[in-house]
DNA sequence: CGTCTATTTGAATGTACTCAAAAGCGGTGG
DNA sequence: CCACCGCTTTTGAGTACATTCAAATAGACG
């Protein structure tokens, strides 16, 4: 089942119990969207962390000009959510949408609390989590103020292959900072070199 | 005493009992730097979590070129370290070092590990701060995405005066992502506006 | 006062952007 | 089967934002 999956993928981390995964299962949503769906709204409250089972989704938004910026993707394995939001339950800053058929395991905040009251282990599981995260978001700045557009779409490129795949050439463009028009370029330049 | 500082920090997101405040301060050392002396250096591994008491660092790193840039500043209640390497006590991308003289209080990897043992709410201590400073770091990436070079310093500004009243300019340039004649320019402007 | 470091100014250049238009590509219907 | 539509990608010309290099000022400290 479908369940297993996300208790596996935490099992990696810690060791949980029988009774440690009924509790757990018991407030997880398996949830499933259609391409094109919102898992998350610019505006309103952030009510899950979403954890994806089969598909792929993009966090973005749209600034004062009504430019879209591609934040991050999420496919199999990955967390998305607007973490900000979902944290102070405030509004959210960013929309996470849908570009394929999703399948998501959801935990609401109030779950969430419940759980780390629970299963108190669950806490360590997060905080590690989480703190890969931030490693990997600090490498993404840094990679974003010392290289160029080209070095950081080639790295982008060996390091997701798969998202790569399945996005749009423009979303990713928007992921990398630069205009599609300017990634149609670098391409062409590759290309050459080649 | 310094250390009460750090205990009240902590206290503020959970509670500590007397004893576990004991436990704590066993784990915890406190240490002086001189302006110029480095918390972590670069191809090291980053033995420890810092908590600056008094004082301020950068972190940095020198790229291919030999061009400094700088990754986060760390003054007084902000946490400092290359969080990837201690995590996995490998080699350090980054270096700390300190723009004044610092008092820091700090955490070995065993020692925290013994910590997280022995009074698990830590963990979600630990999971709150990183969260936060997941959430700050993506901010960040959004802002480098989508604001020129003078919104960036203009934010900088409010959200760091502090800060910027403390470190040289040309620090404040490569936080930013600009050259150091470049923020010069732009303050120039931002003069010629007012 | 002199030296060292930090900041400012200016000119030439480069990287990436905007706007506009053309080409490619997948699906749908006649 | 091909023609057309919508969407994505490519190409080109002109422009803007930010950089490099060089030199002049300004500040800090002994």
């Amino acid at each position: 089942m479908e369940i297993e999956l996300i208790l596996k993928y935490i099992s990696r981390h810690i060791d949980l119990s029988d009774k440690e995964k009924s509790i757990l299962v018991e407030h997880v949503k398996v949830r499933d969207y259609l391409k094109g769906q919102f898992i998350v709204q610019q505006g309103d409250v952030c009510k899950y962390e979403s954890y994806v089972i089969s598909g792929c989704a993009k966090t973005f938004f749209i600034d004062q000009e009504g430019n879209e910026h591609v934040v991050m993707f999420a496919i199999e394995n990955w967390w998305t959510a607007d973490l900000g939001s979902f944290i102070t339950q405030q509004p959210a800053d960013y929309n996470v949408q849908c570009l394929e058929k999703t399948k998501v395991a959801q935990f609401s905040h109030t779950s969430l609390e419940q759980l780390y009251a629970q299963i108190p282990k669950l806490e360590r599981f997060f905080r590690i989590i989480i703190q890969n995260a931030f490693v990997a978001s600090q490498k993404r700045i840094v990679r974003n103020l010392s290289l160029t557009a080209k070095e950081r779409y080639l790295i982008f490129r060996e390091q997701y292959p798969d998202i790569e795949q399945r996005v749009p050439q423009y979303l990713i463009a928007s992921y990398l900072g630069i205009t599609k028009q300017f990634l149609s370029k670098i391409r062409a330049e590759l290309i050459m070199e080649n």
